[in-house]
DNA sequence: TGAATATCTTAAACTACCTTAAGTTTTTAT
DNA sequence: ATAAAAACTTAAGGTAGTTTAAGATATTCA
């Protein structure tokens, strides 16, 4: 069993808006194939990454999901993408579940914790390039994938940085 | 019922050492008064912290108990400190768990994911004179308690540097 | 296929934040 | 009460990363 209980497979094309700001989110998905990012918009109007979701990761917005509040982010689809989709409130959630499925519950926010624990600890302590260099190690696949602009985003600078980073991590 | 199962009152003296680096840690605690805080050393020697725990916060390192792998933090005691202290590893606490448990741990990780994600939000888009007013906003009481070396290493900058930001937002 | 649009690169000028260092104030312990 | 240690401030000089802008390369789609 997995972490939702209730589940139907849906599909995205490409550039699928699926939450935007000021929505209160009601589901959970898990990308089977393809890609989806979510993302918020600054005062400054420039976007910051905060997840990727390729194939086997859950993507939502907790926030909103839990305390039933409007949502200060977006998610969407960066690749045509096929999700097992939770159209869910908490609540419900918690009343159909079993206790596996708690369990199951459980270990998938403890991971979403232990990773997003490790990217504070990054963004707290290494440069740009050490950020750059251990996401090409945590998720090779997507380094080819994405855009080089969507990458800087996720690890917290300019594209025109990045693309000097490349060129300095080329050289070598 | 709370997140951890079996449990006893602990007392720290202000300084004492809980968790160290190399050990693998078998605990959660819960602060009933007083305060700790979780940081890691990174290359240069320099101590980042990762979480305050005041009255009523939750403090464990969950990626070295829940995947029983040597811890990469410490957690100290800031003030002298009465805890709920729970020795256990995750899977003694799924076994001893009931369905009640199970359904706090889950709210309570989730409020973890939460605080995390806005955390690495303001990381990513915020100047660090406004992580110092949010922290303020944030934590209040801890704004008195702590010294500012501490607030500082929470928002990921120098002292001097928050002493600057002190001055200048006091002059406003 | 070709025009339009998005992505990537390069470089110069700029800024937020760091480093170092020295002086001041506060806290701790005897 | 006093010395020692820790915390805080200030300032000058340095650097990682940003901004702006312009040109080069891909990608999309009619």
């Amino acid at each position: 069993m997995d972490f939702f209980d209730i589940k139907k497979v849906k599909f995205f094309k490409k550039g699928t808006v699926i939450l935007q700001e000021g929505e209160v989110c009601k589901f959970g998905c898990k990308v089977i194939k393809g890609c989806l990012k979510s993302y918020f918009i600054d005062d400054a109007g420039k976007e910051h990454i905060i997840q990727f979701a390729p194939e086997g990761w859950l993507i939502s917005d907790m926030n909103s999901l839990f305390n039933k509040v409007p949502s200060t982010i977006y998610i969407d689809a960066i690749e045509d993408t096929e999700v097992l989709w939770v159209r869910t409130d908490m609540n419900d959630l918690w009343e159909l579940a079993s206790r596996e499925d708690l369990l199951d519950q459980i270990k998938t926010l403890t991971r979403n914790i232990i990773a997003g624990n490790k990217r504070t600890r990054m963004l707290l302590s290494s440069t740009a390039e050490e950020r750059y260099q251990d996401f090409i190690q945590t998720y090779p696949t997507l380094t080819q994938r994405l855009p080089l602009k969507l990458i800087a985003s996720y690890i917290g600078i300019t594209p025109e940085y990045l693309s000097e980073i490349r060129r300095k991590v080329a050289g070598k």
